[in-house]
DNA sequence: CGTCTTTGACCAGCGC
DNA sequence: GCGCTGGTCAAAGACG
């Protein structure tokens, strides 16, 4: 997959990569099971890039602060400079908040994609439970806490509006499934049926 | 009736 | 100890 943007912020963290691919359409047949288990853009085959679609991708291994980079607080505090005071209780809400990122337990790796969708609610091919809203500090929109249905399987997402551009929906991935995604395999039975059909002549 | 969403309560960790 | 904040739980209700 290409780098195509390396922002400040992922410079700054080497174990995140930002894609910024150039059109505003998330492409409907996208294997997301597969880009989510292979969190490395380096292992992902040029037929599963994303050229097409405007998903600016954050992918975050250890280094889990970047998390709190990429949200809305990174944003508004970029528009407080005029107020000293107001920076000096940014930067000590930002530390707190930092604090409180960092001491998250290093747990499966995080993927972070921010999609242009008027939908809140991306359709990747796996079935979700929603077990939580919160409304998030300096942000208009509420977080929305999503787990996969899958009985053993445990991953999790978040999913937030931008406050900044309410056209973006950040949606975070932790964990990687252990099972193929339902979407694809009711998709491709009728067809691995057919080919098992015609493997016998 | 099973599945899913909503939403207030609760908890943990940190700074003051 | 208290307040703040993000994350999770669980009861109640909606829905097909």
């Amino acid at each position: 997959m290409e780098k195509q943007e390396m922002t400040p912020a992922a410079a700054a963290h080497p174990t995140n990569y930002v894609f910024t691919p150039q059109t505003p359409q998330m492409p409907s047949d996208m294997d997301w099971s597969f880009f989510l288990s292979h969190p490395d853009p380096e292992q992902v085959p040029s037929q599963y890039e994303m050229p097409s679609a405007s998903v600016t991708t954050t992918l975050v291994s250890e280094d889990q602060t970047k998390i709190s980079n990429c949200d809305d607080h990174d944003h508004l505090k970029e528009e407080e400079d005029e107020e000293e005071e107001e920076e000096e209780q940014d930067r000590n809400k930002e530390k707190r908040r930092a604090s409180r990122v960092s001491r998250r337990k290093a747990g499966p790796p995080r993927v972070e994609f921010q999609t242009k969708s008027s939908e809140d609610l991306l359709d990747d091919g796996y079935r979700w439970r929603k077990y939580g809203q919160k409304s998030v500090k300096n942000s208009l929109f509420p977080r929305s806490y999503y787990r996969c249905t899958h009985h053993t399987c445990n991953v999790k997402k978040q999913v937030q509006r931008l406050s900044r551009d309410t056209s973006i929906v950040v949606t975070t991935y932790e964990g990687i499934h252990n099972h193929p995604c339902e979407q694809i395999m009711e998709t491709l039975s009728p067809l691995l049926k057919q080919m098992q059909f015609l493997a016998q002549f």
